[in-house]
DNA sequence: ACCTTGACCCTAC
DNA sequence: AGTAGGGCCAAGG
């Protein structure tokens, strides 16, 4: 279980990026990562769920917008709070992100 | 150096 | 639209 203890580069990168997205603003794991230029959508959903309290992981959804796996309740809550654009009205999943409007390209 | 795990992504059935 | 499989990277043990 790759339980984390000390961060690596690769964790501060991560995390330097989800600190800067806005609130209102959201981006995916795919582009998080490659903002640094480090393919690897499952490592910055390793380095969130180290440090998913320290930083705005509600912000980094998966692709088409949906939210995080297990924390959709937790990220719902979140949304409705920073007032993230997303498409109410929804039934299969209960809601889905706007991520056509919220989406933030640093 | 090898194998396992993880809040993922993409393609195929 | 939902389910299944494979591939991506990083860190722990």
């Amino acid at each position: 279980m790759a339980v984390f203890s000390e961060p690596g580069e690769y964790t501060e990168r991560v995390l330097d990026v989800v600190e800067s997205i806005p609130p209102g603003r959201v981006m995916t794991y795919g582009d998080v990562a490659a903002v640094f230029g480090r393919p690897g959508a499952r490592a910055v959903g390793m380095v969130l769920r180290y440090s998913g309290g320290t930083v705005p992981w509600w912000r980094v959804i998966r692709s088409g917008g949906h939210p995080p796996a297990g924390k959709s309740a937790e990220a719902l809550a979140q949304y409705e709070r920073e007032g993230t654009p997303m498409l109410p009205c929804d039934s299969d999943a209960g809601y889905r992100i706007d991520y056509d409007s919220a989406a933030w390209l640093p």
